[in-house]
RNA sequence: GGGCGAUUAGCUCAGCUGGUUUAGAGCACCUGCCUUACAAGCAGGGGGUCAUAGGUUCGAAUCCUAUAUCGCCCA
């Protein structure tokens, strides 16, 4: 094998060729048809616009994580990839670049819009998913899907069908939540509720046909345009001879009534509150109950309307007039200039601070309008109660367990009707039709007739509406396939808690409604990744993190590796670019291991051990031992989502007991053999582990793990991605060998620290008695080598009385003391001082654990073997205490 | 206002069913090393009364109750 090796690791050739690699061999297609047990995951599918962000590197590394292990662990694996059309996000985007040519999407019409957007999206909608494959992402690219997609919109058509005929989907008039810059509605869930210091402003209302007036509070002044009614709170009773008062409302001198209702809180502001039902949707309801009009003031671009707009008998129709100097104005131009006007009329009482919660568009994040429309809804509730039971009776497991359960609860018991009409171009368009009576006919295809003229309704569907599908839609679904049948239900979901109502809540509906069981098994909430002062990544903070940079500069097994490492459970993490070193640090500690086997390596590598076991040495028996359960530790880990404990048990298995010991302690087998098949044997277990290594390593670190798997590799193995998973062999765990170990490396570790403590050089060698029984001195004389390497050790030889210790250091470790003479070399005062030091160590535990074990409750109650190992304990700290204060007094 | 989470070393965090000597890791820091795999490294070291106050218990970072601070979600 020698071959030159480079010294540092270079990922940028190996990551291309092997992801080619497994592509051309189709190792990532999954098979419908195939005996083995299914693992299916369908991504979260990221927005057709999107560029790959740190969340997504974070959420798709641990669902690749899953999906290799699962892999190797036999099961037929299926990662299903694909994006979601984005409604208002890609609009947007089309609509900005019409903007460059001074053009709206009204200038092209509907159609030509619509194409546009296609051919954009043919353009730069696989970003992502190019950016996906750079991190390594082991995704059926075959079945990759969009929810635009012909059978998916199918899949759309049908539910909304499903859903009418069954009285599930309705449309209504509602205040919904407009957007005005998107000029469409969104469902509650895409309001973001933001703390604001607003104004609450306190504005006179005359009492008709008299000078007196009363004064209602209000943090919209701009809104009473459209109120028809004063509220007072029932239990008011300062306020009660004023019930069926009439008051009039300046600007357009609309005269409406003090009424009385159980929302008004008497003690806020001045305890009258305007009502305007058509803008405020607790307003909206204490309208209903009252009855009072539904008067509109803004258009759909939230700007004033130059006539009020009265809803009455299904239509809206001209209500009073609005000044000239409001009509058309913004609405937020509109406060300043109605409250300028009514200071202006003395009609301004005063002006108070006051902070609120204001909701803004998720997509265009300014404020939302409530608004009067007619929409689109489903009924919700119906659905809520198997989605809830779903995950109360574990047919579906969150976790991390019991964060995020009742979450779901409190929003399955809470559940409104859920608006899906958009006033969108781009989506999925209604599939609703209207004739000239105005009679609606729910319909996958235009139902015109040459009598008959239908026309579709103008509006979209919520992309949420398609996404809540996509555990079955992209499997084929309405059709009865193989792949659904085999696939579904998927097995895990990998997502942020952020979409756990958007999305995780509403898929679960779905999955229970149309194919009458659960969507996924598992539901796993990763954490958030924040930058370093622990905010939010984002671009108005400036403080994002391209992934596609730390790739770039430290390659995707680095970005992989850290992101996890950083992790743990469920939890947020912080990082910063400084932080990606530490995954480029591990590689190259692998890299450099491997290139050390490699120099030692003359054939093609052995890693058939069986035939060496003869010529075990300590150290092989022990880090086959330590090696075997790290197969466990990481098996187990990555069970039961700790993912991060896995890559920690790995990730400290390599770097500290094989790296650190074994392959120090392997060289002097290496470089001065006694016989050959000492050599050829650590040679072999070296390799072994190494492979194994890579094994377990592979699904985080998937490309360094192929590159260094496919040198060792034997027969005729193809790749590491579908290579078994290791084993645990239980005969390998080997206590004793564990144990010796300790102590070996224990006493190495007390004598390195000796001699930097008394500043011997690296280079001087020094001798090293031990007082110890025959057993144990057997054990170290058997590993002189080690102590020789390892702790500079010259000779060791055994205590005989006599041996004069005033010149030597030492150190007790397990209670068997060892010398190090070095009558030439040692400070006698600082020796003294160390052992004093010790000394007093030891007597603090003693003084602890006896004080233990003389408390009588203790000692009675606590379980024996808790007792027991107390006195054990307390008898090592008096032997070792013992030797120490005899090594102390000998310089006295 | 309601719910959830966090508070452990200078920083970022582990520590799961209470008992592995006096609480661990990585980074940062200090000291010494270019020792024929690796200075992106090796060896050694310093650093924490586990937010506060009570309680349960033979025993609490861990369980309970308050308080404080921070974060998230919902209204």
């Amino acid at each position: 094998m020698q071959k030159e090796i480079a010294k540092i690791y270079d990922p940028k050739q190996v990551e291309n060729k092997w992801y080619d690699f497994w592509l051309e061999q189709n190792y990532f297609h999954a098979d419908a048809q195939s005996g083995k047990k299914p693992y299916t995951i369908v991504i979260p599918p990221p927005n057709v616009t999107a560029r790959l962000h740190m969340g997504h590197a974070f959420n798709n590394t641990i669902q690749d994580i899953l999906i290799r292990f699962h892999k190797k662990r036999g099961f037929e694996t299926l990662w299903l990839p694909g994006t979601d059309h984005a409604g208002i996000a890609t609009q947007a985007v089309v609509e900005r670049e019409l903007a460059k040519e001074k053009k709206t999407r009204h200038d092209l019409g509907r159609e030509k819009f619509v194409e546009k957007v296609w051919e954009w999206k043919q353009e730069h909608g696989s970003t992502i998913i190019h950016q996906l494959k750079m991190m390594g992402c082991s995704c059926d690219w075959e079945r990759e899907r969009f929810t635009l997609d012909e059978g998916l919109s199918e899949a759309v058509r049908e539910v909304f069908i499903r859903l009418y005929e069954k009285g599930m989907v309705y449309k209504g008039l509602r205040i919904v939540n407009w957007d005005p810059a998107s000029g469409t509605a969104l469902a509650d869930d895409e309001v973001e509720h933001h703390d604001v210091q607003g104004k609450l402003y306190h504005i006179r209302y005359r009492f008709a046909g008299s000078d007196d007036y009363l004064v209602v509070a209000t943090t919209r002044p701009e809104t009473l345009l459209g109120d028809t009614g004063v509220a007072v709170a029932p239990d008011d009773e300062s306020k009660q001879h004023l019930i069926g008062k009439k008051v009039i409302i300046p600007f357009v001198n609309r005269v409406v009534e003090i009424f009385a209702d159980a929302h008004v809180d008497k003690e806020f502001g001045t305890g009258f509150v305007k009502a305007t039902p058509a803008h405020d949707p607790n307003d909206f309801e204490m309208g209903q109950r009252h009855d009072l009009d539904n008067v509109i003031i803004l258009d759909k671009n939230g700007c004033i309307l130059p006539v009020c707009q009265v809803y009455r008998e299904e239509e809206f129709h001209d209500e009073l007039p609005i000044p000239e100097f409001l009509s058309g104005q913004d609405r937020f131009e509109a406060r300043k200039l109605i409250v300028k006007a009514l200071k202006e009329m003395g009609q301004l009482e005063k002006i108070e601070t006051h902070n609120h919660a204001v909701g803004h568009s998720y997509r265009s994040k300014v404020p939302v309008e409530p608004y009067l429309s007619e929409q689109w809804f489903v009924k919700m509730k119906p659905f809520a109660e198997a989605a809830l039971t779903a995950v109360k009776d574990g047919r579906i497991a969150f976790h991390p367990e019991g964060r995020f359960e009742k979450t779901y609860e409190h929003w399955m018991t809470n559940i409104r009707d859920w608006c899906i009409s958009r006033q969108l171009w781009w989506g999925h368009r209604i599939p609703a039709w209207y004739n000239e009576a105005g009679e609606i006919k729910v319909s996958a295809s235009d139902p015109s007739t040459p009598q008959e003229k239908w026309t579709q309704d103008p509006d979209v569907l919520d992309t949420w509406f398609s996404s809540q599908l996509w555990p079955f839609s992209t499997l084929g679904w309405p059709k009865k396939t193989d792949e659904l049948d085999y696939f579904y239900p998927t097995t895990t979901l990998v997502t942020g808690p952020d979409i756990i109502f958007f999305w995780v809540a509403r898929m679960v509906m779905a999955g229970l409604e149309f194919q009458g069981e659960v969507p996924f098994k598992h539901v796993f909430f990763n954490g958030i990744v924040r930058d370093d002062h622990g905010r939010k990544m984002s671009k108005s903070l400036g403080n994002g993190i391209d992934p596609l940079d730390m790739i770039e500069k430290y390659s995707a097994d680095a970005v992989r590796f850290t992101l996890i490492m950083l992790s743990s459970e469920g939890q947020d993490i912080n990082v910063n670019d400084k932080s990606f070193e530490i995954g480029r640090n591990f590689s190259n500690k692998i890299w450099n291991a491997f290139r050390f086997l490699s120099m030692n390596l003359e054939e093609n590598p052995d890693a058939d051990i069986d035939k060496y076991s003869a010529h075990f040495t300590l150290e092989d028996r022990w880090i086959l031992s330590r090696y075997h359960q790290t197969i466990s530790d990481v098996t187990e880990n990555i069970e039961k989502f700790r993912i991060n404990d896995a890559l920690q048990a790995i990730y400290h298995f390599f770097w500290h007991n094989y790296c650190d010991w074994y392959l120090e302690m392997i060289k002097q087998r290496l470089y001065k053999p006694q016989r050959e098949a000492e050599k050829q044997t650590a040679l072999a277990l070296a390799v072994h582990i190494m492979k194994g290594s890579m094994e377990l390593l592979h699904p985080f670190i998937p490309f360094i793990s192929e590159e260094i798997w496919q040198e060792l590799k034997s027969g005729d193995e193809q790749s590491i991605v579908i290579s078994d998973w290791p084993q645990l062999d239980a005969a390998f765990l080997d206590k004793q060998a564990e144990e010796s170990m300790e102590l070996i490396m224990e006493a190495i570790g007390g004598i390195r620290n000796l001699r930097v403590e008394m500043d011997v050089p690296p280079s001087k060698k020094a001798g090293l008695v031990v007082r110890a029984e025959d057993k144990i001195f057997a054990l170290i004389k058997n590993n002189e080598t080690h102590f020789s390497a390892l702790a500079r050790v010259d000779g060791i030889s055994r205590f005989k009385e006599g041996f004069d210790k005033s010149d030597a250091g030492t150190i007790v470790v397990q209670n068997i003391e060892f010398f190090i003479p070095m009558a030439d070399l040692i400070d006698k005062e600082k020796e003294k001082q160390r052992l004093l030091k010790e000394a007093q160590r030891l007597e603090g535990l003693e003084k602890a654990v006896t004080g233990k074990l003389n408390n009588k409750n203790f000692v009675e109650k606590a379980p024996d073997k808790v007792v027991q190992a107390e006195k054990d304990k307390l008898r090592n700290i008096r032997e070792n205490l013992i030797k120490v204060r005899g090594n102390y007094e000998k310089f006295n």
